[in-house]
DNA sequence: TTGTACGCGTTATCAC
DNA sequence: GTGATAACGCGTACAA
């Protein structure tokens, strides 16, 4: 390369000059007021409470409004007010398709109601969850979505504490802090042990992480394994799932033990597509010798071959209705169904 | 399935209760300052500066802090003293794991100060970005990170009058609205032509968008081409990348071009990565009868194969980079380097 | 080193 | 339908 970097040469665009530019920031509500010629509660039921003030009040208030570039405080309307338009959404993993899909789904719903979306990354740690919530207490923001179950009874109660709304996905419990829009992982589970049994594999195996949502999904599958007479024939563990290379190594795991097996379910996409890509790396011809199936669809589970099939449901709409559920209680309002379960569907490709 | 979904159930973790649980919610700096035999003041003091208070009071004070669980008021805090905790990013895409990387790096610096990342996605959308903007205004961060170079001059003026510190990231501009960690596209555009060249490819494509960075990119590799005598075959823009399947399509759009070519450099890995399944998909072999060369290495560009050669830069430590600068700006002090340059990696796989 | 007085910008409350 | 007053919880400015 050249010792000095070439400089990108961005294209500057013009838009149209914004008329009276306001050069120095929203001005106070008091300087709208004395413009209008009305009290300062006046311009603010202006935004809030147009209902309340007249035809022609609301009109020459708005319009001085718009003329200034006013926009209030958040600050002295969060105190005062003791609500702030800040939600905050907790995310396992931010390299996740499917998370970060349910994220968009949230948005889509909060966004246009003027809500600010903070996103923050538990990681799947404890600790971790701990602290976040914890900072919630002084944040303050309006609600919170999580994409997951809390565990900790110590966040429970937390949580309940603030007296917010408060989402949980991803699961589906029998007592959720608050609402929930939730899957079934065990019968995730029992579904890919079904589908794999239907298509005649015997020797199942599992792939998947040992705590949370994994020992759900192993609980079903390994049920409904049993249940029809066969039994599960390996079982690998994974502390952390990464990236594809994690799920690589997985199988390399699993067919290191020596276990015969014919078909493997992997909790997550990223596992499966780890395992598809391994074992054409060893020459192990899928789904012939070993059928692969995965949980939660994701771009490359279609793409890459055979393509992966994959019990998953529809990220977007778990955030979107999360999303709904809390506009409702933000609303004031009770949502009428503040549990909902949603659908799982099995995209059969080629890997089974 | 049954007709009725089965409960997960979850695992509920009790921890070590907490000893004397404040139980609702955080107690005002009076109530603590009253508590402490001192007045409210006295208490912010213990907090935000501490060196102020003699070593007694400030143990004392700090002592019935840590047993009331006292948190301050954030928007209180806000309003009186005019800053914030809350830093705002703006991503262009949280499907990319660049960016997403780019926000853990930012986060880990910025969390441990105390600071709450915010997160907005643009979409590569002009009208969303001025949108986010404007609600900056009155969000009021205390900073703000964006994982591109801002193009609109409304844009830029308006960041400027915010009056906060800025860091615009991926490309390496003349006049960044405020500091930069950046990297320059042409160069990287250049540094893919200069491979191709080098492993002997003579009729080479391009994949990628017409505008921003993709421009960039092409305009590096097209002057790079035709500085050594060669030409560029073939040209195919793409509107917006949102998965592998793109990336087909783009390979498939080149292919029925009837141009003969031999290697094509995609503007990013999601592009590079489908063109690589689509080339497979029809027979061509990678790199024997075509090379495919991408831009910002994923977690599926080492997996696929052959694997995937790829221009790439470390987006976490740009992020990290990205944090540090804000930092040293929200502590008051002017960074030594508010312009960095970040360098490029030709990471060489199978695939050409 | 500690405290007093006041104001940050908005909205709840109640009066008109 | 509109306005006066006070208060949200904290930190700045200045005094002691």
């Amino acid at each position: 390369m050249k010792e000095q970097p070439r400089y990108d040469d961005v294209v500057r665009i013009e838009t149209s000059a914004s008329s009276s530019a306001p050069s120095t920031g929203s001005p106070r509500i008091e300087v709208v007021a004395r413009i209008a010629g009305v009290s300062p509660i006046t311009v603010s039921r202006a935004l809030r409470q147009p209902e309340k003030l007249s035809e022609a009040t609301r009109r020459k208030v708005l319009d001085v409004i718009e003329r200034t570039g006013y926009e209030s405080n958040p600050h002295a309307r969060a105190l005062r007010s003791g609500r702030s338009t800040l939600v905050t959404a907790f995310v396992s993993n931010m390299m996740s398709q499917q998370f970060v899909l349910a994220l968009q789904g949230l948005a889509s719903e909060l966004e246009p109601q003027g809500y600010e979306l903070m996103i923050g990354q538990t990681s799947y740690s404890y600790a971790k969850e701990i602290a976040m919530v914890r900072s919630l207490r002084s944040l303050r923001p309006a609600a919170v979505m999580f994409t997951s179950v809390i565990e900790l009874e110590e966040n429970r109660r937390a949580l309940r504490e603030l007296g917010i709304p408060v989402v949980e996905t991803w699961a589906f419990p029998r007592d959720p802090v608050d609402m929930l829009v939730g899957f079934s992982n065990v019968d995730a589970g029992a579904m890919a042990a079904r589908h794999l049994l239907d298509r005649g594999y015997r020797r199942l195996a599992f792939i998947g992480r040992s705590g949370g949502r994994g020992a759900l999904r192993l609980k079903g599958f390994r049920e409904e394994v049993e249940n029809h007479g066969a039994t599960l024939a390996a079982l690998v563990t994974v502390p952390e799932v990464r990236s594809l290379s994690d799920g690589r190594a997985a199988l390399a795991d699993l067919l290191s033990d020596g276990a015969t097996v014919d078909a493997v379910f992997c909790a997550n996409d990223l596992l499966a597509t780890g395992a598809v890509i391994e074992a054409r790396a060893r020459g192990i011809s899928v789904p012939d010798h070993l059928a692969v199936l995965g949980f939660g669809d994701n771009d490359a589970s279609g793409q890459i071959s055979p393509g992966l099939t994959t019990v998953t449901m529809d990220a977007y709409e778990l955030g979107r209705r999360a999303g709904q559920l809390l506009k409702t209680r933000l609303d004031g309002s009770a949502p009428s169904a503040p549990i909902q379960l949603l659908p799982l569907e099995l995209l059969v490709r080629g890997s089974t």
